[in-house]
Order: C-alpha cells, then structure tokens, then sequence
DNA sequence: CGAACCTTGACACGCCCGTGATAAGGTTGA
DNA sequence: TCAACCTTATCACGGGCGTGTCAAGGTTCG
C-alpha cells in the first residue's frame, strides 16, 4: 500500500507527527483511518501537506487564516457579508488605511521574526 | 460639524474608546484626524462600525479574519495560491461548490478599481 | 510474546488577540 | 484658567494558537 502512518507522513513532509493531528483537527488535511484507526496518508494528502506549509510559510500566513478562507469558500452567506463590509470602503482616502494595515500586518511578523 | 470624537462614537456604535482604537490599528476603520491629531469619525465611518460589530456577532469571526478577507480581496498573488490549495481538497466529491467566489472576487475589485 | 508502532488526553509554555485600566501629557471651550 | 476632553504608551489578564512531551492504552508483526 502507498499509505504512510503518522510518523512517516511526517518525515517526509516536514510536519511533526503532532502538527499532522493538529493540522486535522483545524479540518485542513484529514487522512483515511485504518480499520484500527490508524491515519494513513496517501498521496494526495502527503502533497497537501507539502503545498500547505510552502503555503503558509510564502505568505507569512496561519492555519486560522487558512481555515477562515476555507470557510469562507464553502459559506455563501458569510461571503456575501463579508464582502459587502469591505466594499463599504472601497471609496475612502485609501492610501492611508492600506498602510496601517500593513503595518500591523508587518508588525506581527517582524515580532514573531525576533522571536526567532 | 456632523464628525464626532472617540467617546462619542463609542457611545453611539456599542465598542468601546479602546476597541475603536484597535479597530484602527487593525486597519478596519481609520477616521480622519482633526489638526491636534483627534479622531473625526463622519457618519460612514460610524456605519462601518455598526456593520462591522454586526458581521463579528452573527458569524463568530475575528477581526483578523476580517483583515484576512481583506488581505485576500487585495493581494492577487496570496488568493491564488490559497485558492488552488483549497481546490486540491476539493476532489472529495463531496461539494465542489464555490470555488469561482475568489474569481468572482477578483473582477468585482477589478470593476471598483475601474470606476475610482 | 514483545518491541515498536499507533491512539487520545492532558500539562506546559510562549506568543498573540481582545479588552480594560492607568499614566503622562496636549487641546478645547466656557 | 480649568474641567473635560483628547493623544500615545504601558501593564494586566484570560483565552486561543502552535508546539513539545508525557501517560495510558490498543495494534502490528516477526
């Protein structure tokens, strides 16, 4: 069979075994169980696992986020508010408010950055 | 003068002074500022405030969800990418339903972009 | 059988989020 | 002038996220 346990998913994605169950359980990769319950990994979910974390590291992004995109993907009512809020801004002196936000936005990765 | 200041919008919009300020920083709504620095928050930005503490309640979502949202709705580069990787879990035939939403995105910025 | 896997659950830790409070200082208006 | 505003900066705190680690127990297979 080309299904991985656990352990092995995670040598070969760069995961830890305990972000692999943390991963499923923000309902983002949720392998096949066996007839034990054991995770197998099969191909597909091995290369979401790869593309996820070049994902998030790329973009300085979260699972949350991820999670939050996912959500809003599958939820046309939450998308169809959301998106109506941020057109409400759409035609105010944009220049400054775009620079906040990046600020912030920076400002959390140049935290975690030091942190590092 | 129909700008009101911090304590004043605060009462008229449910947050508080300091979440008002946050909410700011966070890069949702940034009110004018006044010659000495105060903030000046005009009747559409009071509507935002209103709208946007009704979105938070009725979805459970986050002011970084928010920012997220918004993040995506501008970043070409970031919606692409997380769009092809939740459409690498879509293979699950389950529901393939709305995976043109960030397209549609897209050309809606597209036309507002268009028309400022 | 027994070593080496796997499971869930929990404790722990450090950072970030949402929020209030307070301090130190500048602005406004009667 | 002076009370009542406003500003930024800071401390505090509970809860959530990302992560490691450990315990108690089930599974696999030579």
């Amino acid at each position: 069979m080309d299904a991985l346990t656990i352990n092995e998913a995670a040598a070969t994605t760069g995961w830890s075994a305990r972000m692999l169950r943390y991963v499923e359980q923000a309902g983002l990769v949720a392998p096949e169980r066996s007839a034990a319950g054991y995770r197998l990994y099969g191909a597909p979910e091995l290369q979401r696992l790869r593309t996820l974390k070049e994902l998030l590291g790329r973009f300085e992004i979260s699972l949350s986020d991820v999670a939050f995109a996912r959500r809003l993907a599958a939820d046309a009512d939450l998308r169809e508010a959301v998106q109506a809020w941020l057109q409400s801004e759409a035609r105010r002196p944009e220049h400054v408010e775009a620079q906040d936000w990046l600020r912030f936005e920076q400002q959390k990765h140049e935290r975690l950055l030091a942190a590092a």
